[in-house]
Parts: C-alpha cells; structure tokens; sequence
DNA sequence: AGCACGCCGACT
DNA sequence: GTCGGCGTGCTC
C-alpha cells in the first residue's frame, strides 16, 4: 500500500485517544486547525493535532473517513501553538480526554454579525477615565522588579490585605500593553465584582474583555470574540478563562491565588492558579501570584526558589492593620447571663462592639461560615435528627418551611412532629444566616440590615445592587457568608465579627487549619480599610471554642510567616502537600456492594504495581475507605489515597492503575481527581 | 457525549 | 402485536 497522509483529530467525546480521518480533498489542515468529522452517525467538532504519514505498522482494519469541513467561524482561526501544548499538558496531567480538553476553548455560541439589542446593564461599565495613583516605594519595588520581557518566570506576590495589591497588577498591565501584549487577570468568580471590573475600565477602558459565569452565551460569546479579534488586550475572568486563546500572551496574573475556588471539581478537575503557570510556561510570560494568605503549596515554592518571593509588608498610606479580639465562647456559655435579649451566638463583647460603631454611624458585617457548620434539625426526645434521603448529609431548615439538601435538590416541607417517635418537637440547632438576621432584627429594629449568602443573591444584578448599597451607606449591618469575605472593599466598614471561627476544625480534612487561617486574615482586611494612619485601627471580634488553635492564634497576630511555618512542618511529618503530591480515586455505584468490590480490586491493582515495579515503592496507597460523605445523590462514595514526593511517578502509577478500564464494571464510576482539594 | 441496538414489560 | 424504558457498546 502506498503512503498516504492522515489527519490525528482530538474530537469532542469522551474518547482517550484521538481519532484518525484522511485529508479533505480540497483543502489541506494544519495542526491548531478546527475541523468537522464525521463521528458514527453524527458531526463532531474538533481540533486537528497532527498530520502525518499513515504509520504502516498502525494500518487499520476498517475504512477510514475523510474530514468532512473546516468550520468556516473558525476558518481564519487557529489554536496557537502555545495554546496546543497546553491543552496537551492539561490532558495529559489530569488524565483528561484531549478532545473534551479542547472542546472547552470555544464560545457557546456563533458569532452574529448584527448586534441585538439588549435591556441588560452592559458587561462592561462604562465609566470615565481616572489617572492612576502615584506607587508608593514597596509597591513601584515590586514592580520594577517583575522582568516583564523576559520570558516565563513565576512570582508570588504575598502583600497584607489592604496593602495595594490591584495597584501592582494595573500597573504590569498597563506596561504589558505598552510593549504590545496581551495579558489575563485570573480570580475566584466571587472575587469577580463589579467593583473591580470597575477599577480595570476606569484605568483601561475599553481595552478589557471579561468572561465569568454570570454573563448569558451571547455575551459571553461576544467577550470571547473581542479578545479573539484583537479588538480588546485584557482578559479578566474566572479559571475558564484560561481556555480561551488568547494570542501573544505577555502576562497572567492570579490574584487570590490560594483560593480553593480555582479548583473545578467536575468533569475535568483543573485547578486555575497551577494551570495559569503552565500557560505562562508555555507561552513564554511572567505570571503573577498574589494573595495575602497564600497557599502553602505556593509559600513552600517560593522558600524552594521556583518562584521568586515579592513581599508588601505595610498597608498603603500606612493605614493601621485592624485590631483582632478573640472572645472564647465557651467562657460565654459558663457565664449564662440571664439575657433574654442577647441570642447566645453573641457575645457581649461583640453585642457592645456594634452598638458603639453603629453609633459613629460606621458599618458592621457579620460573617457566618455556614457551609462547615454542621446545620441540624434534631428531636430532642429521641434523638433523629432529619438527613437526605439521597446523601449522607442532615437537611437545613430555610424560613422555618422548608427543610434543604446542600447538596443535592432535594426539599421538603418542615413539620415539627419527629418523624421517628412521633412524640418530640424538632428542633433547629446550628446556627443560619437567617437566624442570625431574625436575631439582629429583634435587637437593632431601626438599623437596616441585609443578608448576602447564596439564597439572597443569585445574580450579578443582586450583588451590583448590595454593593452599591453598602457604599453608601445604605446598611447599616451586613450578614453573610463566604461571598462577603473575599475582596470586597467598603470604606465605612469598621467592625467585623466572625460568629463561630470553629469552621472545619472537625473536618477530616488536613487543609482545614489553612483554610481557617485564611477566612479570618481575609475577613478582617475588610475591616477599616480607609482609616487614617493616626486614627484608630478597624477592629474584628472572633467568636470561638478554639481560642488555642494555631490558626487564630497566628492570625490574631498577623502572621502569616510564622503560622507557614509552623503549618509546613505538620505537613511535612504526614507526608501532606506541599511535600507530597495526592490523588484520589473514588469509586462510586449505587449499590453498595459493586462498590466495596471494585474499591478492593483497585487497591490489589495498586497493591501488585507496587511490588511489581520498584519505581513505584514509595507510594503510599491508602484505603479503600468510605468516603467521608459516604452516600450522595444517592450513588455510595468509596475512596482510595494515593501519596508520593514525585508528581510524574505518581501520575504514571494512576495510569497503570486504571489500565484500560475495561476491568470496572458497568454499573461502577472510578473518578480521578489530581492534586484534589475537597477530599470529601 | 450522542446515538443505535437490543432486550423486557405494558399498553391500544 | 409494537411502543418505549434504559443498560451496553462504539465512535477513525
């Protein structure tokens, strides 16, 4: 047979390798090329990767199809290289399917000539130009030594909340603009506002595109395009936003970067900040770190010298960091003070806190980290307490009706009768931001107060309005979750109290105490922002039983270093992250049995790697175990841990360890997750 | 992911 | 008889 030339093709389905097809009469490919093939019975898209002679020793046994069209949007348009081998290194590192890797990096939908009018506020504010603020020293510092022409390299900026961080980014970008670049600035979709789209479009108006969940497929499309075609240079946006191809690519920055939140913890497993340094690794650009708590993964990579470690140790215009209280609620609890007015999840001290920053006319936040809590409607009689029937998690009561799975969709109606003995009255222990809102009602009845958690706000028009209300000064007292927690930037916020810091302390999980040090270090950056270096300081009032634990102890006192210190060393005794890489592999069924079945046959295929290849002996296998949240949307949860110090072994082994897959049985899931986070 | 095939229970 | 449920298998 003659050589004849094939086309390699990464299609859109869940296939692990890519498919091969024959070159279209009329025109050729190249690789990057986005083409339509036929696929079964349908038409799929996909990316070409190769196109090379037909490997006689590969000849296969059927017919080959030819590729039926180039996708005339995409005609002009191909993957970057760069782009490529990233997308390859994501399939590749998370153990991906390359074509639903690829698939990801295009538009939801076409692109339409003729602009639609639409009724909703644009994506992009339109506000006029402000002059930027002069650097002070620490920060110009920082800049000047970012070398921004000078190719891939990876830095941390580690600066105190408050300590002018944004400042820092606009100022690369503006340079990165200059020498005719692009660039992309990465955050948690919460920390996404519009406060700071704002700060990007006062300083680079029209210049920036923004792409994150809360915008509809025509607006997201048409963002994607602006970028595409050149006609916009900043790209600010959730972690998807990486996927995008963005050409000439002169910086990434990460802000937040020890958020859990840039971790996808579906289909493909991404997490943002590790994959935002492998695109700036292969587009040959500086990318930016940047947090006031960074992540141990990170602090230990710039101690080692992989990154290179910029410092801001002071608040601009020397504003005072903000005093922290620790109060130790279970002094509180002994002291039973007969007062019917104050609820007991308030101290006396926070109680009195309030009323004296209310009475300056100054604002108050409650934070409330109601997701750790374990929220639970009990019979005080029996003992029941209501849990899903899908999952292994106890229902929470909303509005005193509805009884709410977090996790799946399942509800029902609240009674109060025990379903269990028929005889007791349920009660509602845990703590809500509902609650605590009824509570605050009944004790400041002419304050105005509003609740910002996921049931309150479910669009970008609700939080654009609650910020545009806290600004000013509209509220007098903000309840809320996490969502308040993170950025936000009010400058008549003196006074925040964190109502339980406890938050996952009992959580079987090792990154509890790192993320507890993390929520009260940012949360009390929200606190007297704007205060004057000579007035006094914002204050924070932590509520705990913990008043011991390292993360508030290290928190109270500012310092990160010392708490990164001593956290690093735990990890290192229990071979944890940052000194090891982790793995999890959990097998889910709906039947119990399949499950505890194919959980012990991968851990013997785990067990006879180990001693069949001496690459693989100092793996740690461990498990199989149920998982923690062992049933959920009614599948059953078994885990197996993999450790090892070396990322590629250990990817390596998890291969070999699946095999071809055709081992697990049908009615069983074994799901991957590299270098997971939520270990649930 | 789609899409077809195939095997079983239920209906005009 | 055949309509349609979803378990299983395949896609160059």
């Amino acid at each position: 047979m003659s050589e004849r030339l094939t086309v390699r093709v990464a299609v859109d389905a869940p296939l692990s390798e890519s498919l091969t097809y024959l070159p279209h009469p009329e025109f050729q490919v190249r690789r990057g090329d986005v083409v339509s093939v036929p696929l079964g019975k349908r038409q799929a898209q996909g990316v070409v990767v190769a196109v090379e002679n037909e490997d006689p020793a590969n000849v296969s046994s059927f017919e080959l199809k030819p590729i039926s069209e180039r996708i005339e949007e995409f005609a002009s348009l191909s993957l970057p290289e760069a782009h490529l081998k990233w997308l390859e290194w994501m399939s590749d590192y998370y153990l991906h399917p390359l074509g639903q890797v690829t698939s990801l990096c295009f538009p939801p939908l076409s692109k339409t000539q003729k602009e639609r009018k639409s009724n909703r506020p644009p994506v992009i504010p339109e506000v006029s130009h402000r002059t930027p603020h002069q650097l002070n020293v620490e920060q110009q510092n920082c800049v000047d030594s970012i070398p921004l022409e000078k190719g891939f390299s990876t830095h941390l900026v580690h600066g105190v909340t408050g300590s002018g961080k944004t400042e820092i980014y606009l100022e690369l970008f503006t340079r990165t603009l200059a020498a005719g670049k692009k660039g992309i600035f990465l955050l948690p979709e919460i920390s996404l506002t519009p406060q700071l789209i704002q700060r990007f479009a006062e300083r680079f108006g029209d210049q920036i595109a923004v792409l994150h969940s809360q915008l509809t497929d025509r607006e997201r499309t048409n963002q994607w395009w602006d970028i595409v075609e050149d006609r916009k240079s900043i790209l600010i946006g959730a972690r998807s936003a990486l996927f995008c191809p963005v050409k000439n690519l002169g910086l990434i920055v990460v802000d937040e970067e020890h958020e859990g939140s840039f971790k996808q913890d579906e289909k493909l497993k991404y997490n943002g900040r590790d994959c935002a340094i492998m695109q700036g690794h292969f587009n040959n650009c500086c990318v930016i770190l940047g947090s006031a708590t960074p992540s141990l993964e990170s602090w230990k990579n710039a101690l080692d010298g992989k990154y290179v470690l910029h410092q801001i140790k002071n608040r601009v215009n020397n504003r005072p960091l903000p005093q922290i209280e620790v109060i130790d609620m279970r002094l509180e609890k002994e002291q039973e003070k007969v007062d019917i007015l104050r609820p007991n999840w308030l101290s006396e001290k926070l109680l009195n806190a309030t009323h004296a920053a209310l009475e300056r006319k100054e604002q108050v936040a409650f934070l409330l980290n109601r997701r750790g809590m374990s929220q639970l409607v009990f019979c005080p009689s029996c003992g029941h307490s209501v849990e899903c029937p899908n999952c292994d998690i106890s229902l929470t009561l909303h509005a005193n009706v509805h009884l709410v799975c977090h996790y799946c969709d399942y509800h029902e109606n609240f009674k109060t009768q025990c379903p269990s003995c028929k005889e007791g009255e349920l009660i509602n222990l845990g703590l809500g931001t509902e609650k605590v809102e009824e509570d605050l009602k009944r004790l400041f009845p002419d304050k105005v107060i509003a609740r910002a958690d996921r049931d309150e706000i479910t669009s970008r028009l609700d939080m654009e309005e609650l910020v545009q209300k806290m600004e000013k000064s509209e509220i007098d007292i903000l309840i809320g979750t996490q969502m308040i927690a993170k950025g936000l930037d009010f400058s008549n916020l003196t006074l925040v109290g964190l109502l339980l810091a406890d938050i996952s302390f009992n959580l079987p999980d090792f990154r509890a105490t790192e993320r507890s040090f993390q929520l009260i270090t940012q949360m009390s950056g929200r606190s007297g922002r704007h205060v004057k270096a000579d007035e006094s300081p914002g204050k924070v009032v932590i509520q705990t039983y913990n008043t011991e634990h390292d993360s508030i102890r290290f928190a109270q006192a500012h310092d990160f270093e010392g708490f990164a210190t001593q956290e690093l060393q735990n990890r290192q005794q229990l071979n944890y992250p940052p000194f090891h890489r982790v793995v999890s592999l959990r097998i889910q069924a709906t039947d119990l049995n399949k499950v505890q079945q194919t959980a012990q046959q991968l851990s013997l295929r785990a067990q006879m790697l180990k001693e069949k290849f001496p690459v693989f002996a100092d793996i740690e296998v461990l498990g199989p175990a149920a998982a923690p949240i062992a049933k959920l949307r009614n599948q059953f949860r078994y885990h197996l841990l993999l450790k090892s110090a070396q990322s590629r072994t250990l990817n390596q082994f998890v291969r070999k360890v699946l095999g071809d897959t055709k081992w697990i049985p049908k009615q069983a899931k074994v799901v991957v997750d590299i270098d997971p986070l939520n270990l649930l």
